[in-house]
RNA sequence: GGCGACGUGGCCGAGCGGUUAGGCACGGGUCUGCAAAACCCUUUACGGGAGUUCGAAUCUCCCCGUCGCCUCCA
């Protein structure tokens, strides 16, 4: 049993084994705090907290990496659009940092709800300006990169001497050449391709640092490369981000690597692993679409789209049950069936606990085990791997009712395999223990009544509180015997 | 135009040459005071065409369609 990953870089999957053993460097970019956290950083968020939890649990020291941007990067075309924040800033009459903070706030909180466990460290892109210009400067000592009007960008034509450049994403810079816009204000770039990693400030401009070329700012792509290589080294173990990050941010935080540190930064990174992105209607979210979901608006209902809100974990659940590379279609139908699906391993959980060992076993899950961690190994499929845990939950209630047996280590270790893999690696947060017991000495109180008013034959009582408790989200299941309960949506 | 991904049953979604994926929804039955749950049964698949193979959703080719990236994006 080996986890194996698939690798952009190489277009293959990889059997995983870190560089420098336990130890485990990995690095994903983190949003840029300018805007409402939607489905998009969700999902991104998630598929990496499980390759964090998964290697964690694996026994591997991980030190993950994942940052906030909160300056330089640009909207509009080609290093000469407005920063984003300090747009927002500007609409908004307030400092750019109040906006990052913001934001950087709501992005937690999205993330907490999510159990989206924190990184190891969080750095922001203000924070490292001093790595970065040392950077930028170590990149011109080597020759690729050249200083126009205060501003310094990567020379791509001569960068491409020495490295190929382009072999993350498969393009070619031919291809680049006759596909690049004239654009306003390129001029002064040697190349259209090249890229910025230091601009030049106008005096009016409220994020603005000294450097060796003046007054200025960092480009998007070099404050990436700087705290990377800052906190993990080159090259380092994992590197991930969103689909669309490919090109030209990956691709560029790989030019500056190999221009800042030569052969011997092999790529920044040995696995780059991309998730892929969240559509709606079959079409990628974006502002200018309108077809944007926040995360906030899953848990709340106030979306057109969406006739009630959902818990935070019917979301998890939802990501989880598409293998990340594939492009997940949201729909409230989607979101609804993962919370019901979501609900139904809960209940079953809940009564496996309450399962009690015997004596002898009429079947054992040492198979079902192995599939289930072979599941999460192939670059980890989650969708196979809960759907693995469904086909528990009908065998769960008959374990409960003494109707089939487990041997007490096997009871035991299926107990355990329910937590490590959907609490610990998958993440999901069940019902609270505690509350499960206060709601079990409720239920049972009122199912206790229930039993009685049936049997006197008080049907109108019995219906009472059994259509109340639903209301409440709680479903009995009559046996003759007894009455079991279960959570509902 | 270049690069890449994908098209699976009502919806979502695994699948990487031979086994029922799974979830949600739907129908019939058993059970029930009536339901729900459970159990049993049934139905709805692999965009189209050709090829390779004993055997293809899975490999090859062609066609059709959808989507992403090509300096805003997770």
């Amino acid at each position: 049993m080996a986890l194996v990953l698939y690798n952009t870089l190489t277009r293959r999957k990889e059997p995983f084994s870190p560089l420098n053993p336990p130890y485990v460097g990995m690095y994903v970019c983190g949003p840029t705090v300018y805007g409402d956290p939607h489905l998009g950083h969700a999902r991104a968020a998630v598929v990496f907290d499980v390759l964090y939890r998964y290697l964690t649990f694996q026994g591997y020291k991980v030190r993950y990496v994942r940052n906030i941007t909160d300056v330089g990067h640009l909207e509009g075309d080609a290093d000469e659009g407005e920063d984003k924040i300090l747009k927002k800033a500007r609409l908004e009459k307030i400092e750019p940092i109040e906006v990052a903070q913001r934001y950087t706030a709501l992005y937690h909180k999205a993330m907490d709800a999510l159990n989206v466990r924190r990184p190891s460290i969080e750095p922001t892109a203000t924070g490292h300006i001093p790595q970065q210009i040392a950077m930028v400067q170590r990149i011109l000592e080597r020759g690729y990169a050249y200083v126009v009007n205060g501003s310094v960008y990567l020379d791509v034509e001569l960068y491409r001497q020495d490295f190929p450049y382009g072999v993350l994403s498969g393009r070619q810079v031919e291809e680049l050449i006759a596909g690049s816009r004239e654009l306003e204000g390129q001029a002064e770039k040697r190349h259209p391709w090249d890229f910025a990693l230091w601009k030049r400030a106008e005096p009016t401009h409220l994020m603005q640092w000294d450097s060796p070329w003046g007054r200025g700012y960092p480009g998007w792509h070099i404050e990436c490369s700087a705290m990377s290589t800052h906190y993990l080294g080159v090259p380092f173990d994992i590197h991930g981000g969103g689909l669309d990050l490919i090109f030209p941010h990956h691709e560029a935080e790989i030019a500056q690597a190999h221009a800042c540190y030569g052969e011997a930064a092999h790529h920044q990174a040995r696995f780059w692993i991309h998730n892929n992105l969240v559509t709606i209607d079959g079409q990628k979210m974006s502002k200018s679409l309108g077809n944007f979901i926040t995360i906030e608006e899953v848990f709340s209902g106030n979306h057109p789209k969406l006739s009630r809100g959902y818990p935070p974990m019917a979301l998890r659940f939802l990501i989880l049950q598409a293998h990340y590379r594939s492009t997940l279609d949201f729909s409230e139908e989607a979101l609804r069936a993962a919370y019901r699906a979501y609900l139904r391993l809960m209940n079953a959980y809940r009564r496996l606990l309450q399962v009690r060992p015997h004596s002898y076993a009429t079947y054992s899950i040492g198979a079902w085990k192995e599939k289930v961690f072979a599941a999460l190994d192939d670059d980890l499929n989650t969708a196979a791997a809960l759907a693995l845990f469904f086909e528990q939950t009908d065998d769960i209630l008959r374990l409960y009712r003494n109707e089939i047996y487990l041997s007490p280590e096997d009871l035991d270790s299926l107990k355990r395999i329910w937590q490590e893999v959907l609490f610990d690696i998958l993440g999901l947060t069940p019902i609270h223990q505690v509350e499960w017991e206060r709601w079990e000495r409720v239920v049972n109180l009122l199912i206790h009544l229930r039993r009685q008013a049936r049997s006197e034959r008080n049907f109108a009582l019995a219906d009472f509180l059994r259509d109340e408790l639903q209301r409440l989200g709680v479903r009995l299941l009559d046996f003759p015997e007894e009455t079991l309960w279960e959570l509902a949506e």
